[in-house]
DNA sequence: GCAGTGATCATA
DNA sequence: ATGATCACTGCC
């Protein structure tokens, strides 16, 4: 099948619909001039304003300004001291969403796959393109019924609603 | 079960 | 300026 590029689905409205779009898409990552697809096998949606568990909760910061920035691009952040964290920021400008990627190829966890992966935050605000060495290329989409829908981790402090929301989703089987 | 590790943000 | 917190991992 003819691979196609996904701008036009992140700049779309619902995030968890595009998260799930997206399990059925690979992150290429090229680095020392070779380059590596990594089939996406988790993704979790944080979407808008009122989600509590995402960093834009709280409105606008330093930090998280790029979530309501340009649909496409890598919002990269360090946490825990140690590790990185891969989203692609999605929505219409000053809409804040985006879908971190938890996991890709056989690596599982999101600080280990940008480990693997060496994205640091040189990446952050980059666009999702070759010209950054990381980007998206979508394949076929995901049967509904091989997509797993489950709270989204680690995100205890987003109260009782938004921390039970469904916004997290992984393959089923390998592709 | 919990230590590690340091940027970020709210509070002052 | 200070202190709590953290979209995690690895080892106990």
């Amino acid at each position: 099948m003819r691979r196609r590029s996904p701008a036009a689905l992140l700049r779309k409205w619902n995030t968890p619909a595009i998260a799930q779009r997206l399990l059925g898409a690979s992150l290429v990552r090229r680095w020392h001039g070779k380059t590596t697809v990594y089939p996406i096998t988790e993704v979790e949606a944080y979407d808008g304003f009122d989600d509590l568990a995402s960093h834009a909760s709280r409105g606008r910061t330093k930090r998280n300004a790029l979530m309501f920035g340009k649909a496409g691009h890598w919002y990269v952040y360090f946490t825990y001291g140690m590790h990185w964290m891969l989203n692609i920021v999605t929505g219409p400008k000053d809409y804040p969403a985006a879908v971190l990627i938890r996991g890709a190829g056989d690596i599982s966890g999101p600080a280990r796959l940008t480990k693997q992966l060496h994205i640091t935050g040189a990446l952050n605000g980059r666009s999702a393109s070759p010209q950054s060495g990381l980007w998206l290329v979508l394949n076929d989409p995901p049967r509904k019924k091989d997509i797993i829908r489950t709270p989204r981790i680690g995100v205890a402090y987003a109260g009782p609603v938004w921390s039970k929301k469904k916004y997290r989703f992984v393959r089923k089987h390998r592709v």
